[in-house]
DNA sequence: AGGTATTAGTTGGAAATGTAACTAACAACC
DNA sequence: GGTTGTTAGTTACATTTCCAACTAATACCT
């Protein structure tokens, strides 16, 4: 009723153009260097940071559907980032881990993340930074949980 | 070096998880019922709320490469919701407006967005809500320009 | 005018994604 | 033990997107 509703109002648009903003920035970090894709960089950052784990607990932790993680599972095999192991418990799952390399190139970019990070961060004073983290979060409906990973909202 | 950093601490990343969780929500107003794409969904609001417009000049003002835009335009012929005219002074070119269909379809689509806009910014006091605005407008360098429209950076 | 460079928009092919169907292994129940 | 239902993960196919090449019209430059 009442004013001018843009485009740019519109918190949906919003945020995929600031995400695609960011992203495209950070693209250059990982794409060339490394050879991988957005979906296998963050399969890559959950076993870094994560540990070991199964292709479901990826998708679950990083809100991802089951064949984009097939397939960027297969890719970073495909390019010796990371390794499966036959689990004893059930046989139909494997158990993920970071080969040497994948090891290395999580380290590095992981590190490329954190300065990304900061570097945007100051651009804004340190409460502006708090509520921004903090509505985007409600948004997303991340729940934290006890070992600091966010998990996906109930299905 | 101090603390942790998490995938969720991580701005691009916190950034895509709201923005998919939003357009995935908002996707259900659109999709099914007119049967359109998230770009052509972009590309109708344009020419719903700028009047008549290029292609290139959405692509300016959607930030979209103009593969993209000339495809959904295609689209939204195929579908009645636009037609073009020649132009008189660049025969490259042809102006874009919707028809009485598409007029329709914005109307509804426009109201629908406001209403969900709103519900979400209910959850956030009159504050964060400006300035999780403020910030999102940064971080994807947009720039108001007197009519109000969301314009793209420099190249 | 004539040649070269730009610009508007489209199209083709490769890569990526989404959806559904599938296989294999486990679990539950009788 | 055998039937039935679930779950882990892969594969196939349709759709969408990306990138690069292309056509046609305009602008620039001499």
């Amino acid at each position: 009723m009442t004013g001018t509703f843009d485009l740019e109002d519109f918190l949906p648009y919003l945020l995929n153009q600031a995400a695609d903003t960011l992203s495209l920035k950070f693209q250059r970090h990982y794409k060339a260097r490394y050879g991988i894709l957005r979906t296998e960089w963050r399969v890559l950052f959950h076993l870094g940071r994560y540990g070991p784990l199964t292709a479901t607990e990826i998708c679950d932790r990083a809100r991802l559907h089951k064949t984009k993680v097939s397939r960027a599972v297969a890719a970073l095999e495909r390019k010796r980032f990371l390794a499966r192991r036959e689990s004893k418990q059930d046989r139909r799952q494997s158990i993920l881990a970071l080969t040497r390399q994948g090891r290395a190139a999580f380290d590095d970019l992981h590190a490329a993340a954190r300065a990304f990070d900061a570097e945007i961060q100051a651009d804004f004073t340190r409460e502006e930074a708090a509520i921004l983290h903090d509505c985007l979060v409600r948004i997303a409906g991340i729940r934290r949980t006890k070992d600091g990973t966010g998990q996906a909202p109930e299905r």
